[in-house]
DNA sequence: GCATCATATTCGAATATTCACAAGAGGCCA
DNA sequence: TGGCCTCTTGTGAATATTCGAATATGATGC
């Protein structure tokens, strides 16, 4: 990581991969995986989304290669790749609570 | 968290954190500031951007409350709040890392 | 073949992000 | 006070993201 051209490469696939995250919808996927795969008309169905939208937004999940896609008959149904994606998940779930915890603290003290 | 508009709410502001990060250039902020805190100035040293650009990158950091600023003088030192916010910064990484390596292994093989 | 169901992709409009530059704001010292 | 240093913020142009609607693809069964 010493050669600069190489470094910026490599945070730059880093913020890319921290992109797909930054997406209400793209975590509420990730959390309805977390106890196993999923068909597409079933994440539709749980989350109330246009299809259209939720393939769009697995599609960008697949690109940064955080789920897996496996088709069975018509039905394609996602898991997540890494647990550490969850875990990082949980980690940052962590500080937002934190955050708030801290944050009703000011606005009461201010 | 069973009412789905607060839950609705909760998952923004985990998109908005995730969203934080998800820039090559405040991923290098954070990761100089892992070894403690810097100096506006050091940032734009270390990592030659101009000073204007890393200042509006470091409201954002600050917004989220990932990191925290201190005046000492005319200088302004910023550093980490939260230490899981790298644990999860190298969770991530670990698996960017895999992900080339697999990458790797599916280039030669096809 | 054709119809149907499940999923994916394309398109365009609305919105958000990012950068550089210019201008503002606060602290220090003569 | 005035000048200088350090940092922040507003503006606008270029670019990227997001959504729904429409359309395309792919598997299944008749």
């Amino acid at each position: 990581m010493s050669d600069p051209g190489r470094r910026d490469e490599f945070y730059a696939l880093h913020a890319h991969l921290c992109r797909a995250l930054a997406h209400p919808t793209r975590l509420l996927i990730i959390e309805e995986l977390r106890d196993g795969p999923r068909a597409v008309g079933e994440l539709v169905e749980r989350l109330g989304h246009r299809q259209s939208n939720l393939s769009q937004h697995l599609a960008i999940l697949r690109e940064q290669r955080l789920v897996t896609a496996r088709r069975e008959g018509s039905t394609v149904y996602y898991a997540l790749r890494d647990p550490r994606v969850t875990q990082a998940f949980d980690l940052l779930r962590e500080v937002l609570r934190q955050v708030l915890r801290e944050g009703e603290r000011l606005a009461v003290a201010n």
